[in-house]
DNA sequence: GATGAATGAGGATTCATTCAT
DNA sequence: CATGAATGAATCCTCATTCAT
């Protein structure tokens, strides 16, 4: 009898089980935002997977956590993405305005995500959480953090740190859904340099307002 | 006096059907909002107004129908009363302040109508027609007018009507969904004056901010 | 106060009742045959006619009574053109020749009349009843004397009444129902004729054949 | 030895499909044949056979398709029977003779599948496919040919074959509908040997009549 | 582990019939 | 008399979930 050397790490089955469940979510996601959520069939995602509808059960209990669970993965990418472009850049301001286009074009490349947030408020209605609040709660102290930081700067006008933040986040997100529901004609760089402009303005003291 | 040919027996009666629609419709908006298109039965509808489920189907061929009808209603509804608080005032500044105050408190009143809204796009993902901006658009020329007008007045930083207007309605979008989902701890008033001094600060000329 | 002659016989509103009841069976019979008795409202019949539901049914107790008014009065008129056509001989061979005619030529100008038939049966499938049959034993005596009397005058072999009439006529009602499914390529009076050929032979003596 | 690679988990059963549909298609025969296509529920077929109703819709897309299977499936064996009696003779008279026989016996002993060649022209009337004609149609080449053989040996009078095909084609028709509606008092036994009677001496040169 | 056969609760819609006007 | 507003029983079909193989 021979004895293989067994590789250390993670097993392997482990790692078949989280590709598996990374192939289901991705084909759930496109599924669910093509189709909706009541008219996805279990079965169409299977059979998308060339697997049995039996195996899905395997990995998520009932649709609903499936859907739960494309939400999630979706708004974890989106914010990873967000978190990482903030960090290439230290001064507040900078990492302000290098939000606003990363958040932007985020959403105009990944409409599936949309249409799944979508989906989780009107099929969900009852649930407390949401998926989309939820995860930026999550991050919020750090936004908080650079409007601090820019207050304390001196540069801006005598505002709140939490009208600041109300302001700006809900002008990306009533554009990120106009967006998507409309179409835009101009770029969304143009569109973020207009919120920008228009922004900083409103809440720089007039002797910093850009050229 | 002149006789006209009149059909013998029980007549049309216009009055009745105008109103049992304004029952129903106002009935329907309340299921819809609370239990959500797909889990809504005609039948209940039906049974707060205690008729028969076949009487609503004498009026509106389909849920569907039925549920068009609600958001139509909501829409015009909201519509109509943004017109005719911002007809209260010549003075375009003062237009675009009160159009955001009312805005932001209707939707505030009535949550059932953002309910409405996000389940036709959720819904009937397919369909063109998407009430909230098919209505808009009808306005949409009055509402560039008041832009145009400031522009003209000479207040303004050298910036497109489009852009502004884009700014502020997104804003305004935005700012009614996360009302929505999350609440809000300050009252609407406080949100539109934030709103307001960020935004008149972000297209005015230096000399014309509001002090 | 003038009194006016009052006429003689039936009253007018009789006269009414039966130009009504006339109407209403002839729209039915249109209807019933286009879509079916399943797919035909009585509301169908009714805005046909531009009368109301409710009108329908003061001349018939239920959609079942309609119906059956309606095979009926087709057979009743099928019959009456049939013994009209056989009375115009006394020859008995000629009136069999003339209703073979007459019976198919009568069905391929009214396939309405054969799909109530079929669906008579089809829906009431309960029922004792078959208009065809009932209205057919009616007049079956006058059609059997026919061959009695063909076979008192020598002409034809040893058959009995029965043997001779079941065939002809259950040809001519197979021929009929394959007509209205199938169509028919030549005329009804050549079918006629190749019936009557074959038939002539086959229940007459031969010397008696027809050259 | 080959190994095919063959997908793991409990494999798709081709025997089991073919005795569920076999099963399900028997009952829905008896179901649809005793009460009516309209007044059959799927449910009381899948009762029949204890199965879930969604049983049967894993087999037959609609109720529609099932009673089409039905009647498919009842044509199939009717004419497999009727060509299956046919073939243990030569003689294209014999042929014809054991035809006759075979089809009213076949339908006298399975009224069921009159009742849905019926339903079918009653429900589907809009349909191209009538399943009576269309099977016939593939088998007609066969019985053209045993007329051509007839005409070819001589002791038949001068007739097309569609004549003769036509009449007795059209009384087999025609005798099937009338026993099936008016029951019948002789044996089928003894209706084909009227039927033939006639028949043969119609088309037989006098000399060759049977005695 | 994987699969697909089986299930049945659930829901939209139709339309014959009644009866107040 | 005539009408049409109202009704609700009746019925087809879907699809998430379970579980034997």
């Amino acid at each position: 009898m021979v004895t293989v050397a067994k590789k250390a790490g993670r097993p392997a089955n482990q790692e078949l089980r989280e590709r598996r469940i990374e192939e289901i979510l991705a084909s759930a996601t496109r599924a669910f935002a093509q189709h909706g959520y009541r008219n996805t069939d279990v079965q169409t995602i299977a059979d998308e997977l060339a697997i049995g509808k039996g195996t899905v059960y395997r990995y998520f209990p009932s649709k609903q956590e499936l859907f739960f669970g494309a939400v999630d993965r979706g708004m974890s990418r989106f914010l990873e993405h967000l978190t990482c472009q903030a960090d290439q850049h230290t001064d507040p301001l900078k990492r302000v305005g290098t939000v606003v286009h990363a958040y932007l074009s985020y959403f105009d490349g990944h409409p599936d995500l949309v249409e799944l947030l979508i989906q989780e408020r009107s099929e969900f209605r009852d649930r407390e959480r949401n998926s989309y609040f939820l995860h930026c709660d999550e991050r919020i102290g750090r936004w908080h953090d650079a409007f601090r930081n820019i207050l304390a700067s001196g540069v801006c006008r005598d505002l709140s740190v939490e009208s600041m933040f109300d302001v700006v986040s809900n002008l990306l997100y009533g554009t990120m859904f106009t967006n998507f529901f409309q179409g835009h004609e101009r770029s969304v760089n143009e569109q973020a340099h207009d919120i920008l402009d228009i922004f900083y303005r409103g809440i720089l003291k007039p002797e910093h307002h850009p050229k």
